[in-house]
DNA sequence: TGCCCGGGTGTTTTT
DNA sequence: CACCCGGGCA
């Protein structure tokens, strides 16, 4: 096969060795898709594989994509076409479909998305009478997935010692019960969520040898991507299809795995050998990417953990520049040095705005980058944050189109029953969900029969129930034979949806308007995709969408601007020009991490991540002051500064850097003076908030004239007597925290305890 | 039913 | 600080 030249050594070795257990360990920039897509092509081309017996697993359905687009350049796109290549979630839920029955789900079950969990486990939260302070829907959740990601059942959770005692520890003791409620109401309405994708699979393959043996045999080959971001029911999904043939190959890089946090587990990756004695081990050590300088640097840092294959990255690539540091006094000022630099660089080296990258630990600090970037008018594009799928408006007609495949589906039910506006009240909807959940049948079927049923509900609210529920069988009747575009128009124009937003004028409404002609676009799009000739229906749609983020659209806009994400976002990404942002302790390495070895350790892959994806040039920049909760703070360099080896720093920018003293004020000033004055951002420069000043008087001196506010925070203590604007008098109990979040226990002799904030609370001692 | 206000809370992430 | 949520009120 001619292609095979364009290889190295070792990715040659890994592309040939095609039976067996096979490891890859790729550095970053190592041509790891080049080998998965080679490999594949080589199955296909010489070795005569059938493309229905390989199965890809990747991580992101962008990746998939575009895997199946470059080995469809090598060997035909109708080859390719047939290959099982996919995310987990996608393939397995692919799976689950069509062997839905055997775990006792239909096959038009929903998938829900980590909004409808959370709102579901709210909702238990409530019923079981629970604080929800404590019992915070984000929280359970995330130990409910991590239960599921060890495939800890919610029977084997309520007597798991560890999770009992981390709940007890944590004041949440009943999580396993909210557990085995959540897992129940996901039943009663035939829906899944994420996680349970890959637990299902794992059940229907433990419980059906004949399923798992069919599998086994159908994927002869299993390739797995980024195996080092796979959790344990993904691992014991993978090790159960491969044991017939033990035809798998692993493709990942230790260095890079950053998703401990929810759940993967890098020792599925340390211990591979473990499982699969017979290993072949590659080691992909060459880097295409980087310079020599960048390439050293990185090893250099990740060097310092303890967990790791040892491996050398090199590069041929020549040394290059230096890694910059910048060093700002304060987030705003960090800002615009980095965009200074921006500018600088794309007027010295005639680069393009879509070559440069900004990279930072959390998404809130990409505010002060954007308004720097925008002041000097350099055009940017911020990845993640909302997505389309998560809007309002186009989760509202979606949870139309989930409720017409399968009325079972609560969350979606919930939703619509009311919108638009058709006098179903919560007080009704209460009513029924409680006849539901004593019942235990859906709230659909209640519905259904809501007629003969004796809720105490009045006859005209009854009609209007009634009246809805046939609305939404005629949606179901196209279901089958109505064109999968003309059926969700018939959805959106008879519900009132799309009339409802068309009324509205506001800019706001108009978008939403726009967002709901998107989707319905899309819809159209997919039902002209019809390659075969079977037609493609609503529940084909939905399936493909669910699993899809706005990641894995193809961006028609964004051509030439500076892209701004998290480093976890950007993994797998490269651009010549990389700004690595906000490094500093508690900051990166995030404040949650820097108590254990292995948190940080995370960290510090996350670092390494970040600098890899760097082409031509890095640079590093810190703050020494940051705003964090509305409140100046002091910061320090991260310490990953310090471990890059300084033969390839460049310090020499943070020398004339404004000196760490500068007020706010005079920053502001001085950003002003550094941008081109035009009187656009003249006008700008004046819509600055001036944040720090209230702060730092009332933080120093005692209330100067304070506009009648309250008291100074500093001046309470326990025992005094206190008045509240809304609460009247009360007494101090207790006084907590550090300026300026202090907090006081307040016993009100109207209102009883309550806890505030006294930056906020406006009290007023009384005498 | 929807708006306003006070209060609470947060700042990895992806399927 | 900025955003979200729930409660109170019109």
């Amino acid at each position: 096969m001619k292609f095979l030249d364009e290889l190295n050594e070792a990715q040659l070795q890994a592309v040939l060795s095609h039976d067996g257990p096979n490891m890859v360990i790729a550095g970053a920039g190592s041509g790891k898709t080049k080998v998965l897509t080679y490999r594949i092509a080589y199955l296909l081309g010489e070795k005569g594989v059938d493309a229905f017996n390989i199965l890809a697993l990747t991580f992101t359905n962008k990746a998939a994509k575009e895997m199946k687009e470059r080995i469809g350049h090598i060997v035909g796109n109708s080859e390719a076409q047939n290959l099982w290549m996919g995310t987990f979630h996608s393939v397995f839920a692919k799976i689950l479909r069509i062997e839905a029955e055997k775990i006792g789900f239909p096959r038009n079950f929903t998938i829900y998305d980590t909004d409808d969990s959370k709102n579901l486990i709210k909702s238990i939260v409530k019923e079981m009478n629970l604080d929800e302070k404590v019992y915070k829907p984000g929280q359970v959740y995330g130990r409910i997935s991590s239960a599921k990601n060890n495939l800890i059942s919610p029977q084997a959770y309520l007597q798991n010692a560890q999770a009992i005692m981390d709940d007890r520890m944590s004041g949440k003791p009943r999580v396993g019960e909210i557990y085995a409620l959540y897992q129940k109401r996901l039943y009663k309405a035939s829906a899944m969520d994420f996680d349970d994708l890959l637990f299902n699979t794992n059940i229907l393959l433990r419980d059906h040898p004949d399923v798992l043996h069919k599998y086994q045999h159908k994927f002869k080959y299993i390739l797995v991507d980024e195996y080092q971001d796979t959790n344990f029911s993904q691992y014991l999904i993978v090790k159960k299809l491969a044991a017939a043939f033990e035809n798998i190959c692993v493709v990942g890089d230790d260095a890079q795995s950053i998703y401990a946090f929810r759940g993967a587990n890098i020792q599925n990756i340390l211990n591979f050998k473990k499982d699969y004695p017979d290993t072949k081990m590659f080691k992909l050590e060459q880097n295409y990417r980087s310079t020599g300088n960048i390439v050293k640097a990185a090893n250099s840092v990740i060097w310092k953990n303890k967990d790791q294959i040892k491996k050398e990255v090199w590069t041929q690539n020549e040394e290059g520049e230096k890694i910059t540091v910048l060093r700002a006094g304060s987030d705003n000022e960090e800002g615009n040095q980095v965009a200074s630099f921006i500018f600088d660089v794309k007027m010295n080296n005639q680069v393009q705005n879509k070559d440069i990258a900004i990279l930072y630990r959390t998404n809130a600090q990409s505010r002060a980058m954007e308004e720097a970037l925008r002041r000097r008018n350099i055009p940017y594009k911020i990845f993640g944050g909302l997505s389309f799928y998560q809007r309002k408006e186009v989760k509202d007609l979606l949870a139309y189109f989930r409720t017409v495949i399968n009325p079972n589906d609560e969350e979606s039910l919930k939703r619509i029953v009311n919108y638009p506006a058709r006098g179903i009240g919560d007080t009704t909807l209460s009513k029924i969900i409680m006849a539901s959940n004593e019942s235990d049948k859906s709230i659909w079927y209640i519905l259904e029969n809501i007629k003969v049923l004796p809720l105490g509900l009045n006859q005209p609210t009854r009609e209007r129930l009634d009246q809805f529920v046939q609305m939404i069988k005629s949606f179901a009747s196209g279901l089958e034979k109505e064109n999968v575009y003309d059926l969700a128009l018939r959805i959106a124009q008879t519900t009132g949806i799309l009339k409802e937003l068309y009324s509205d004028k506001t800019p706001e409404g108009v978008s939403r308007y726009d967002n709901l002609q998107e989707l319905l676009n899309g819809v159209k799009e997919f039902s002209e995709e019809n390659k075969d000739d079977t037609e493609r229906t609503l529940a084909d749609f939905m399936q493909e969408i669910a699993l899809l983020t706005d990641n894995d659209k193809d961006d028609e806009d964004n051509f030439d601007k500076v892209s701004m994400m998290t480093v976890h976002a950007s993994k797998g990404l490269e651009f010549p020009y990389v700004f690595i942002v906000g490094l500093e302790e508690n900051l990166f390495p995030s404040q949650l991490s820097i108590e254990s070895r292995e948190e940080l350790e995370e960290e510090r892959r996350l670092f390494y991540v970040a600098l890899t994806r760097a082409k031509k040039r890095a640079t590093l920049s810190y703050a020494t002051t940051r705003f964090k909760w509305g409140n100046i703070q002091h910061s320090e360099p991260s310490r990953f500064i310090e471990e890059i080896d300084t033969s390839f720093l460049d310090y020499s920018f943070t020398l004339g850097g404004i000196k760490p003293k500068q007020t706010a004020f005079e920053d502001e000033f001085s950003s002003y003076f550094n941008k081109p004055k035009t009187s656009q951002s003249l006008n700008e420069s004046f819509q600055f908030k001036q944040k720090p000043n209230l702060t730092k008087v009332s933080q120093t001196s005692a209330s100067l004239g304070s506009v009648g506010q309250g008291d100074d925070p500093t001046l309470f203590k326990e025992g005094m007597a206190v008045s509240h604007d809304r609460f009247g008098e009360g007494k101090i109990i207790e006084i907590q925290g550090d300026l300026p979040n202090v907090k006081a226990v307040i016993e009100f002799k109207a209102h009883g305890v309550k806890q505030l904030l006294l930056k906020f609370a406006k009290l007023k001692i009384l005498n």
